[in-house]
DNA sequence: AAAACATATGAATATCTGTTCATATATTAT
DNA sequence: ATAATATATGAACAGATATTCATATGTTTT
């Protein structure tokens, strides 16, 4: 093994595209806070369950119950991710009686997801 | 513990909303297929450093060592994240020399970031 | 050819995430 | 009140995932 590499940076010496690009970059990142709320966002639709009950709610609200029973799913499962769809606000619910109505809470879902299914029907 | 109570359906006996709604949106439902592939394409998303990575490449392309750089990451680590959105058709790249230089892919990614940042920053 | 550099990749590890099971809560009907 | 029904929740487990470390590949320079 070598001396101590320490000195060796992981990155290339120099940057390879022009400096005043990569500090114009550099001032246009949004705090990291920000991207890691979005990445947190994206993770949400990031699971074919969470899509499916999204989907599903396009048209129309639907209890618990139907949502499990139009998705083959069981009740634990989409009430699991029925609260992590409401904690990013991207449903909201109405109970009535026994039963709690789900539907979309905003046009961004919609949005969302149709450019995604546009890209993915490439 | 009472007898088998295979007969009790985990769901609701009878749908919440009407039938008719209910089956046009099982007709209207992508296939499972489709679902489970814009899935995997948020997860991409669903990630801050891909995020971050994404971003960065807004203005221009970069080479693998400007966006460690920039970030402040490791070579390896950004890489290993590089080959996932190059495998997503989230990125492209070019070689030229030692250097390989990413860029978005196409205008769909900043469309997804752009509206799922319109969500975050309410 | 050898050294230096930029990038890629495989294996290992630690963390995160989704489902299931058991059970709690809340509402309605008897 | 008690039973039945709809939904929610906590704990446990299994599978997925991001990073790190070590090393390989490929290109340029000497």
């Amino acid at each position: 093994m070598a001396e101590n590499k320490h000195e060796q940076l992981e990155q290339c010496e120099y940057m390879c595209v022009h400096k005043e690009v990569v500090d114009k970059l550099v001032d246009n990142m949004p705090p990291d806070e920000i991207l890691y709320d979005l990445a947190e966002l994206f993770k949400v639709f990031g699971d074919s369950t969470r899509i499916k009950i999204l989907y599903a709610l396009f048209e129309s609200e639907l209890c618990v119950c139907d949502i499990a029973q139009l998705l083959g799913l069981t009740q634990t499962a989409v009430s699991h991710q029925l609260r992590v769809l409401k904690t990013n606000k991207l449903v909201r619910f109405r109970k009535e009686g026994k039963n709690v109505f789900y539907s979309l809470s905003d046009e961004h879902v919609r949005g969302i997801i149709n450019l995604g299914m546009e890209h993915v029907e490439e």
